[in-house]
DNA sequence: GCGAAAATGATAATCGTTATCATATGGCCA
DNA sequence: TGGCCATATGATAACGATTATCATTTTCGC
């Protein structure tokens, strides 16, 4: 008889076991609309596990970087914001200077070129960040 | 009778003064290849300024960006670092994840994509910062 | 040179993040 | 099912880059 298939674990790198805050803390970066700093995350997270400690926040969200569970952004104030990883996939930020709010894009071209201009100067390509700056729609009328 | 037109000022916003010390750090990040953190402009700066502090240097630092004449650049690892601005222009910047080096790179086209793609979210794009990550030529090779 | 405004240095404060450590928990194995 | 031990956890101290504070010094138009 097959073994029954555990419930997955959020983080199922070597030697990490499942636990049930980490659970909490990836819930709640996939039940957000995304861009959650951790002290938000670690909000979010209380609400399923009222004790949960912003240390295990950190902890759990590290991990869950590291098995691509998650992503890490780090806008230009320098305080990292999370997001759900691979479901909607790679993609960049449009960022407006006024309100601060973020948009997502991604153009195909832009990254067929970024690997082009990697290969020019001898880079192995292994990812990119690009972040663009400016009005959005909305700020830009106000002015 | 024109007035004797002042040796420039380093910083020139309004109600800026001179100072030796501001100069001392524009110096020392116009000397420099680009790239220093604001410790390692400190360093240099105190060749010429001995006594400097270091809240100066950073003091210095942010008026010099805002006066356009460096540019800050916030690597993932969220310690800026400064360069001088202007002469050289914009340019995007290859990291090695190995060693940790930089090269700096532009592609007019991945520029103009990016306007097009600014103006398809209906952003006012003011301006963007492109980082590639990946294994430069040395350390590729080593592996 | 005078004096108001700006710059400075030393250092305390900030703040996001990480390390520490004693305790609790998870899950494999008998 | 219970024991065992590695991993996870929470509280909190530590960290490090950057910023604020404040008394003192410097700048520069007059």
């Amino acid at each position: 008889m097959a073994r029954k298939k555990p419930k997955a674990n959020s983080c199922d790198c070597q030697g990490v076991r499942r636990s049930r805050r980490r659970d909490a803390v990836l819930d709640a970066v996939l039940a957000s609309g995304g861009h959650l700093s951790a002290e938000e995350v670690h909000r979010e997270a209380k609400k399923k596990m009222p004790g949960i400690g912003i240390a295990t926040v950190y902890r759990s969200l590290k991990c869950l970087c590291g098995c691509g569970k998650v992503a890490e952004f780090i806008p230009p104030d320098g305080v990292a914001r999370y997001e759900a990883a691979g479901s909607r996939g790679h993609h960049d930020h449009l960022i407006c200077t006024a309100c601060g709010c973020f948009a997502e894009a991604v153009d195909p071209e832009i990254e067929r070129l970024q690997e082009r201009l990697a290969a020019r100067h001898g880079f192995k390509l292994e990812g990119h960040r690009l972040e663009i700056y400016g009005l959005c729609a909305r700020c830009a009328k106000k002015k």
